[in-house]
DNA sequence: TAGATTGTTAATCGATTAACAATC
DNA sequence: TAGATTGTTAATCGATTAACAATC
């Protein structure tokens, strides 16, 4: 099933575009209407406030070919986002530090159909290791080096406190780590390769009380 | 203090200068080396990831003056962006809908410093009603829109199912609020004026997975 | 003074939008 | 056929970066 390509390389997504094709998963996925068998790129478009122009060229850059009259098939255009945004692959995961954001992540049923499965959950608090969150048992956080290295874990969640983040990234990309969820605040400083993505919170807040105050 | 200006129109800010000014004040408010009473563009924007050009564009866009050879004074800089950014006014919030995620949004202690306080928090599930959270009780979702008007709350925090999503955001924003901070997926229709940040966690994920999937 | 850092203007770059022919 | 929707090219727009004079 869809052997991987001749080998080209594929024209770099930048960051912009990747975006977009996640809220076009979304969207698309989010339909539940069994009638739904074709989707027009204005119908997308409207659902993610993007120009229309917009969807036809980025789902032509995945490969997918559109219908004059008709649209696009919904089967068609989840496949491909799914092969673009590699959801079909299984994402193991740990994550690291159990607070409420650690659990409420943990058990966030939305994710499975992203791939990712969380194979372990850490924390530094020896009261809380032990205690089940979801499936899983937390462990002590000086098993986690190796526990990636032995199960392979190329993805890490960081909903620990602050204080903390920098050194437990750190120890998590010797151990074989690739990439970074943090939601911690303040930019993590990683070597070159490594993939971060931050969750800055405060970033969202801070928008909404600026027009707040502008009223 | 810091009376509100000539009555000028603003410069409208875009959203990428707002996100930009929140990273900013990230950075600045994060150090805590007691020494550090100036701070240069090139330090900020190292830190931000972004082009020292940038960082001087945007102070001066907020009325900041740097001194060649120096740079800006940190509480300055602290006192224009938390401005700028409206932290110094007292934001009243709810959250609706209390599981794993609202606890920890109720319960993170770095929102304080912007401007955020939690006022209820509101659940529909009665078995959660009564218990508490912080230091807030859990309200029965009956409540909502009476506390909304009585309290004069124009911020609403989602945290809840995503099936009541869009209904629950109709019902508090007729009975007054102004801004919601949306962590379920989906887009909300709102009418004009109001004022919505989307918390799509699963974006973030789909990136990740994707660069994931190239290596 | 010399040199680091600023503020600003101009140039580049990329992303978005508009226009329109192609087509089912 | 007529008309809706596509794919693509060209034009616009805005954001980022580079260059450099001003200045403490």
């Amino acid at each position: 099933m869809g052997a991987s390509e001749t080998g080209h390389k594929k024209p770099p997504m930048t960051a912009s575009i990747l975006e977009r094709l996640a809220r076009y998963y979304q969207c698309v996925r989010g339909i539940n209407d069994a009638d739904t068998i074709t989707i027009t790129s204005a119908k997308i478009a409207e659902s993610v406030e993007v120009d229309d122009t917009q969807v036809r060229k980025d789902l032509g850059g995945i490969g997918l070919r559109g219908v004059p009259r008709v649209g696009f098939e919904r089967s068609d255009v989840i496949r491909a986002l799914r092969e673009a945004l590699s959801l079909d692959e299984a994402h193991r995961a740990i994550i690291i530090g159990t607070g409420r954001l650690g659990g409420a992540i943990a058990n966030y049923a939305g994710f499975s159909d992203l791939g990712l499965t969380i194979s372990a959950l850490f924390d530094a608090d020896s009261r809380i290791v032990g205690s089940h969150v979801g499936s899983c048992v937390v462990r002590p956080i000086e098993q986690m080096e190796s526990f990636i290295k032995e199960r392979n874990i190329r993805l890490a969640i960081l909903t620990l406190p602050a204080e903390h983040a920098q050194e437990t990234a750190d120890k998590a990309i010797d151990a074989g780590v690739q990439a970074i969820w943090n939601f911690t605040p303040g930019r993590l400083r990683v070597p070159e390769g490594i993939i971060v993505r931050h969750e800055f919170l405060a970033v969202g807040l801070c928008i909404l009380t600026h027009h707040l105050g502008m009223k």
